[in-house]
DNA sequence: GATGAATGAGGGTTCATTCAT
DNA sequence: TATGAATGAACCCTCATTCAT
């Protein structure tokens, strides 16, 4: 197949087929993540697009050929931002059956998919300006917290034991279990520089107490 | 009745003493619930001085004889509905020594205090605005937060028995007690028209949890 | 009744009496005149508010004050130009029975109202944007020339013979009377400084014309 | 058939000879006819230029190689549109000597050339935008009115009876004959959906005016 | 003190024009 | 030659703040 889309040994492909594709999607994450970053430390409507544009390298134009306006920037990035947690969220593991070793995975998946990325700041944004942007607010709702808590609470429901006061506490508020998450992640944010949180020993805390409550037995 | 609001013998002071003060106190205060309303419905930036003063019933103007600019309008309305608080903070109740005691105070307190009122959108905006506004965080910080957690960090300490694990945990990370209703707050705020959260009894399941892991008998 | 807003005699009236109100209108005059100079000179697109406000003496943001949009300033400008000869047109003049008197009214009319003043920029205004404005041409056709029309037709018929055959014409077309006195406006502006045109000489012998037909025998 | 489009001898060429050059024609007469689509219905300021490139079928920076740029473009289009009626004008009609048979060629002409095709919205557009376009207003006077008045009042002076007033008013005012058209012209783009004007009946009813004056027997 | 008209800097958005492919 | 992504100057409009009344 000569000439054809190989890459790697053809002569002279003086420009990579799908050159444009690339280059414009590349382009695109840029302003994305220049976005999150301005939108991050600023908030929404103090984010002037021309310092996203100036962060991501490109003239304020060029913003308006990949975004309507500066809301639907402000959608795409969260959107773009928390679809991949949707796809995981797809996917509960199916075996787990411990409380512990439930928690565990749930922590360990926080951290690895929020707190040590940038999504935190995404929920961030999520949490403050969310009421102002309905399109947003329902998204994370719909496609996120709708689907996490559900399926948090049908892991649960398979680990708990059946009478356990506790567990039936946590099946019917899963937001239980993610709360000290949501603390660390505005904590930091607000008061990380008079006080540093370490999230991990909170999240191990947390986990301590539930599993204190899960694990016992019912008088 | 000395010293009440009348005056009552002067010929010509139409106004009785103080009552200018007293105007004035006044419409300070309807400037303030009008921002509150306004800063919470819009948030900071997107929330205009125009509107509050419509809403206090004021000219534009005349915000200005009473606060400075805007962010000084948006800080005084955090102190001003936080303050309070801080009194409150002060007094910790002094014999409340069982877990179930105490949990009940502070859920009590936390409904009559903030979620029962107008500071629950405060506390929201504190989370949402703080981390642009460095004197409200630093506040919220030093005379809300930073007074709270020691506080009660230091009746649990007397409540817990010693030794007991989820006690110590607590102690180390009070955040976890407060935690679930800060997403009570936020909840209502993005979620509540797709699925109001019932407060009240997800506090009462948090209770029941941190009572379950408190009251067990270490093994 | 001393002290009351009698104005004249007084002593010291610093600001007469209805100072603002006066102040404000003839502000809102001054913003109309600067619009008709640019918008005349420029077209709507064209003409920048920052150019109008510089030529009203105010700054960009008080037309904001008087005038929601730069559409609805075109719109006012229009309307409040063409409005005083609404009022003329209501009152046609009861006696004129002949040809000769009649177009020599209509022609001086035409003069005075029009082409001696800045309304005949505001026609060619209307002429050149009204297509894109909706409301302008509305405004005009409903309010100007579907009433002019109407108008000048009734006076028409009282002033020509019957069965005058050029007559009926004009009763049908009185479009056919003010063309030339469109001409004349357009032609100023396109081609003055080519070749100037005699407007005056222009209506003269358009009336020597219809006269012409009117006052004919018929054979 | 030497010299068509074919050349057929040649191995290679696809393109036969002249290809380029008809399709480069063609494609410039696509933009033009876009252009004037476009500034007709927009007026000069608010056609974009992506519009007409899309309506023309080609990218937006071909137009570019056409036309040096949007003024240009405007003056190519007033230009090559009212190209043709300077030709017909070069040649006025030899023969035609009474007033009647002289009118109705002009009516004729007018309808044919202009209000029969899309230079009615050429003129339009001229008339509108010709203030702010020096070189269009100066391109319309010096080859189109500039030689169609002189040639109309040449064609007059041999048609009308020496001394017949109405006749040496039109000599003198050519621009009689022609204003009811521009009337018809403008009419329709700005009150035709309120009242639509029978363009053929105001041009035969302006056509009796003058000849009821121009056959008249002086007194 | 109280008012609200006036200000003008600032920012979102558009679009004519360019230029690398 | 043709393309259309990229540019950035320009402009409308908003709104915090001021100040004459």
């Amino acid at each position: 197949m000569p000439g054809s889309r190989s890459g790697g040994s053809a002569a002279k492909p003086r420009k990579p087929p799908r050159a444009r594709e690339e280059k414009s999607a590349a382009r695109r994450d840029a302003i994305l993540a220049a976005a999150l970053d301005e939108f991050a430390a600023s908030g929404f409507a103090a984010t002037r697009i021309d310092d996203v544009a100036r962060r991501a390298g490109v003239a304020k134009g060029t913003i308006y050929l990949y975004f309507r306006d500066k809301e639907a920037l402000f959608q795409e990035l969260v959107r773009s931002a928390l679809s991949p947690i949707v796809a995981v969220l797809e996917h509960p593991p199916a075996g787990e059956v411990t409380p512990r070793g439930l928690l565990g995975v749930l922590v360990q998946t926080f951290v690895r998919e929020i707190y040590g990325t940038r999504r935190k700041d995404v929920i961030r944004l999520v949490l403050s300006e969310g009421p102002r942007f309905p399109g947003v607010a329902e998204f994370y709702y719909r496609e996120v917290v709708g689907r996490a808590l559900p399926a948090v609470r049908e892991l649960l429901r398979r680990a708990v034991e059946p009478g356990n006061s506790a567990g039936e506490a946590l099946v019917r508020y899963p937001q239980l279990i993610v709360a000290p998450a949501l603390v660390a992640v505005i904590w930091e944010a607000l008061f990380g520089r008079f006080e540093p949180l370490d999230a991990e020993g909170l999240m191990h805390a947390h986990c301590e107490l539930l599993l204190g409550a899960l694990e016992r037995r019912e008088p």
